[in-house]
DNA sequence: TTGTAAGCGTTATCAT
DNA sequence: ATGATAACGCTTACAA
C-alpha cells in the first residue's frame, strides 16, 4: 500500500504539498491540487491514521464506556442511543471507540491515552465521580443525563421532573388517586428526578407518597412483571401505574393481562417511551399513553455537542434539556368509582 | 502528561529501557523494572496510544461497520453480541471501533486506515461482496453467519439448517401439516438456511412447501403482527408457526391474543431464541417453544477467534459452528384433530 | 543489561 | 505555491 512518500515520488513533489493538497489547504495550485488527487486514487493511497494522529494530537473518535455491571450491554436503550450517535459522526468522518469496564479509573486512562477526543458518560449516578474525574482532568466530555446539583459539565437530558410531573398530574385530574411508580434503580439520577416529578405532583393535591406504591428496580420486563403482581395483591390496589420504560412495561402488561385487568379500563397506565425502534408503544395490545423522547435523538445530538465542545464552544452553551411529551392513548382513563 | 521522554529522564535512564521495562522484556534487570513502574506510577505516564500504534503497526482495536440499512443500529440481537464482544475484547486491552455505513467500499478503506487489525462481519448476505473484498486484501476478518457455497474465511455461525429442521420435524411428530414460517429478509443467509432446514423436514414427510405460509420480513413485532393477521384470515390457518425471532415472536402473540387462539392450544409456536436479556422467551404469556443459541456467545467466541486470527491461526481451524438447542415449553402441543 | 539511533507516516514550521 | 526539515511519542535493531 502506498504511503506518502510512495505518492510524493511519483509525482515529484514534496512529501509537503502532496499533505496539503490532501488536506484541502488553501495556498495550494488548483492543478497540482488535481494531480494529486488523482495519484492518489491511482495508487490506491490510504492516509494512516495512527501517523495522522501521532502528528496531529487529535484522534478522530470519541468513545463510550460501557459499565458492565449497570446491564447497559444488555438494554435495548443503549442500542438506539448508539445509532443516533455513531451515524452522526460516520457522517463527519469520526468513529466511536467502546471498552467494556467498570472502573471509574478507566476513563482516566481511557482520556490519557489519546484514543479519543472526547466521551459520553452514559447512566449518570446522581453522585457521580465520573463527572468529578474528566472535569478535573479538563477532558471534553459530554453527560447523557445529569447528576444532582448544579451542572458544570456539558449535558444532554430530557425533562424527567418534568415528565413525570405532567403524567402524574394527568392521572389525578383524571381521578386517581393511587397512583403507583415503577422506576429504575435508586442510584440513576434519572429516576430520582422522575420520581421528584410525581411526588411534587401528589403533593399540589395533598397527598403524600405511600411507599409502598414506588418501586425502583432494573428496568426489565421481569421485574415489570413481578412489581405488578405485588402491587395487584394490595388490599388497596393502585388505580393507575407509572412505569419508566416500556420494555417494564411490557411485564406489567403481561402481568395485567393475568389478573384480568385491562388496561385503560380497569387501571391506567402511562409509560415512559424512549422511542425504541425495535419496541413501539403504539403496538402494545392496549395502545400506551407515553411521555415520549426518543433516545436515538439524544445520540445524534450528543454527537454534535462533543464535536461542539472539542472546536471550543463554553460548557454553558452546551446543556440542554429536551422536554418529553405526554401522548395520549388508549392505556389511561379516568378512575373507577 | 508525562510521556517516556519524561519518564527516562527522570529516571536517569534511556528511553529504549524504561520501554522494555514497560513491556515486560526478558532481558531487563528486574530492580530497574521496579524502579521504571514505580514512576511510571508516579508521575501518571500513560503511553500515547497512537505512537505506539504507528511504531508497532497495530491498531490494538477491532471494528464492526454498522449497515445502517439493515436497522442493526436498532437491532436488539445487535447490542447483545456487541456486549460479549466487546466484553471478551476488554478483557485483553482491546478496543471495538464503531462506523456506520452502508457501502462495502468502507470496508477496503477502514481495513486500509490502519484504524483496526481486523474486522467483524455481521449480517452477511447470501452473496456477499464483502467477504471478496476483505478475503483479496487478506485482512484478517471474522463472519458471524456464513454466506451461502464452501467458506473460505474464518466464521462462527450457529446451525441454523438444523436448528429449524428439527423444529419443523417435532412439530410434524406433533402431527401439524399445515406449519408457516415468518423468516428474516430474503437476502439474509441464515434465512436461507431456515428456509432449506424448514422445506427438509417437510419433504421428508413428502409435504411441499406452500408459499402462502412463508413470509419473509424485517424481524419485528410489527411484521410478527401483521403477518400473523394475514395468516389467521386463510381459509385453512396453520396449526403451528415458526418464527425467526423473539422480537418478531412478540408480534405473534399479540396478533393471536386478538384473534382469541391461545398458543400451545389452538396454534402451536417455535421461535427462534437468541437468547436476548431484555426479551427472554420463557417470560411470555405462554412460556415460548424455541430453538435456542445464545447471541451475545457469538460476540465473545468470535473476539477470541479474531485475536486467533491475528496472531497466525488458520482459517481453516476458525470455522465453527454451534448448533441450537430444541427447548420445549408451553407454545407447543399435538395439532387439532 | 542498557544505550544509541533509526524508523513508523503524518503534519507543521520556516524558508524560499 | 512549494520544499526541507523538524516534530509527534513510541518501538526495535544494532551496539556496547
Amino acid at each position: 500500500m502506498a504511503n506518502l512518500k510512495d505518492l510524493a515520488q511519483h509525482l515529484g513533489l514534496s512529501q509537503a504539498t502532496v499533505s496539503r493538497a490532501l488536506n484541502d489547504y488553501p495556498t495550494i495550485n488548483a492543478e497540482t491540487k488535481k494531480k494529486v488527487l488523482e495519484a492518489a486514487n491511482l495508487l490506491n493511497y490510504r492516509p494512516n491514521s495512527s501517523a495522522r494522529r501521532l502528528a496531529t494530537g487529535k484522534a478522530g473518535a470519541f468513545g463510550l464506556v460501557l459499565p458492565v455491571t449497570d446491564n447497559l450491554l444488555t438494554d435495548p436503550h443503549f442500542v438506539d442511543f448508539l445509532g443516533g450517535f455513531t451515524e452522526a459522526l460516520a457522517a463527519e468522518d469520526l468513529d466511536v471507540v467502546l471498552t467494556a469496564s467498570d472502573n471509574p479509573q478507566t476513563y482516566k486512562r481511557y482520556a490519557e491515552s489519546g484514543k479519543v477526543d472526547g466521551l459520553v458518560l452514559s447512566n449518570p449516578k446522581i453522585d457521580d465521580i465520573r463527572v468529578q474525574i474528566l472535569s478535573e482532568m479538563q477532558f471534553p466530555f459530554v453527560v447523557h443525563g445529569r447528576t444532582s446539583g448544579p451542572a458544570q459539565y456539558a449535558f444532554y437530558d430530557i425533562d424527567n421532573h418534568g415528565a413525570f410531573l405532567t403524567a402524574t398530574r394527568h392521572l389525578l385530574d383524571l381521578g386517581h388517586r393511587r397512583i403507583a411508580l415503577l422506576n429504575g434503580t435508586t442510584d440513576a439520577m434519572f429516576a430520582r428526578s422522575r420520581f421528584e416529578g410525581y411526588r411534587d405532583a401528589l403533593a399540589a393535591h395533598d397527598i403524600k407518597v405511600d411507599s409502598a406504591l414506588v418501586f425502583n428496580a432494573q428496568m426489565t420486563e421481569e421485574q415489570g412483571y413481578t412489581h405488578t403482581r405485588i402491587l395487584c395483591a394490595h388490599d388497596q390496589r393502585p388505580t393507575a401505574i407509572l412505569c419508566s420504560s416500556a420494555l417494564m412495561t411490557l411485564g406489567v402488561s403481561r402481568r395485567l393481562r393475568e389478573e384480568k385487568l385491562q388496561m385503560g379500563r380497569d387501571i391506567s397506565v402511562i409509560s415512559h417511551d424512549d422511542g425504541l425502534s425495535s419496541l413501539k408503544t403504539e403496538n402494545f395490545s392496549v395502545p400506551l399513553s407515553v411521555t415520549r423522547a426518543p433516545i436515538r435523538e439524544a445520540g445524534t445530538e450528543i454527537a454534535g455537542m462533543l464535536i461542539s465542545r472539542i472546536n471550543g464552544t463554553a460548557i454553558s452553551d452546551l446543556q440542554h434539556v429536551r422536554k418529553a411529551e405526554l401522548i395520549l392513548r388508549a392505556s389511561t382513563s379516568t378512575a373507577p368509582v
